[in-house]
DNA sequence: GCGACAG
DNA sequence: ATCTTGTCGC
C-alpha cells in the first residue's frame, strides 16, 4: 500500500510531543469503515533484548474466515528512545515501512496498544491511523490512563474506560474469566464498531487472532528462523 | 515532590 | 517489550 509521510519522524522528545498536539487534531472519531470489511491486518513489532534491533510484521486477514492473506516484514533498527506516551516513534517507523512493502490496502488496521486511552489522546493506533488513512482502533493488555470498573465475567461483557471524566475506551472480555483488554479508537472508527470487532477477532484466545498472528510472525523473524521481506 | 508509566 | 520455572487446565 502507498503511505506518503510529509515530514520527517521528529528525533527529540519535545519535537515528538508537538507532533502528536499537532496531529491529534485530525482524528475523525466517526465510523468510517467500508461495509463490508473484507480485510483486517495487524500490527506488531519484536524486540532484541539487548540490541537496538526490532522486527515489525503485518499480517492481513480476511475478515470473514480470518485466514491469512499477505504478510510483510522488516528487520531494522530504532534511534528514538522508549518513552510511555511516545511510543509510535520508536514502533511507528518499521510499521509504516512494513505497511508499504503489502500488496494490498487492508480495511482496518489493529494495533497492539492504545489509540484515545493515551495521556495525550493520541495512541500509536491514532498515530498510525492518520499517517495512513486507514480506520485503526487500539487493543491493549494493559491501562495507561484512565479507570474502570471490571465488566461482567461474560465474554462480550465490557465497561467504559474513564480519563478525566471522558470515555476514552472500553475494557472488554474477550473470554469467559479472563483479564479484560483494552479498546480504544485510532481513526476513521467510533468505539462501539472497535469494540464489535475486538469480539470478531477473538475467537479463541484473549487478544484479536490479527495481533497474535502478528505477534508470532515478528518474533519469528527476528529470532532469524523466518527472513523478513526487508532488512535495513 | 514522588511514583507510575502502552510496548 | 524481554527473561524465566513451575503450575494448572483443556
Amino acid at each position: 500500500m502507498e503511505i506518503r509521510l510529509r515530514e520527517p519522524w521528529p528525533t527529540t522528545v519535545a519535537d515528538a510531543v508537538e507532533t502528536q498536539l499537532r496531529l491529534r487534531g485530525e482524528v475523525r472519531a466517526v465510523d468510517e469503515t467500508p461495509r463490508p470489511v473484507r480485510t483486517v491486518a495487524g500490527v506488531d513489532v519484536a524486540y532484541d533484548r539487548n540490541s537496538p534491533r526490532l522486527a515489525a510484521a503485518v499480517v492481513v486477514l480476511d475478515h470473514t474466515t480470518l485466514e491469512v492473506l499477505e504478510t510483510s516484514t522488516v528487520v531494522t533498527t530504532t534511534e528514538f528512545p522508549y518513552e510511555p506516551g511516545l511510543f509510535a516513534f520508536w514502533e511507528l517507523p518499521a510499521v509504516v515501512e512494513a505497511l508499504r512493502r503489502l500488496r494490498t490496502t487492508p480495511d482496518l488496521l489493529v494495533c497492539d496498544g492504545h489509540g484515545l486511552a493515551h495521556p495525550r489522546r493520541f495512541g500509536l493506533a491514532c498515530h498510525l491511523g492518520v499517517l495512513t488513512g486507514v480506520p485503526t482502533f487500539g487493543v491493549a493488555k494493559t491501562v495507561f490512563v484512565g479507570e474502570f470498573v471490571p465488566p461482567a465475567s461474560k465474554r462480550g461483557s465490557w465497561s467504559p474506560l474513564v480519563a478525566d471524566g471522558e470515555v476514552v475506551g472500553a475494557a472488554v472480555r474477550t473470554r469467559d474469566g479472563v483479564k479484560p483488554v483494552f479498546v480504544s479508537i485510532g481513526h476513521r472508527i467510533d468505539l462501539d464498531t472497535a469494540r464489535d470487532h475486538t469480539i470478531t477477532l477473538c475467537t479463541k484466545y484473549r487478544l484479536p487472532e490479527t495481533t497474535r498472528h502478528a505477534d508470532h510472525l515478528s518474533r519469528e523473524v527476528l529470532a532469524g528462523r523466518i527472513s523478513p521481506s526487508v532488512e535495513g
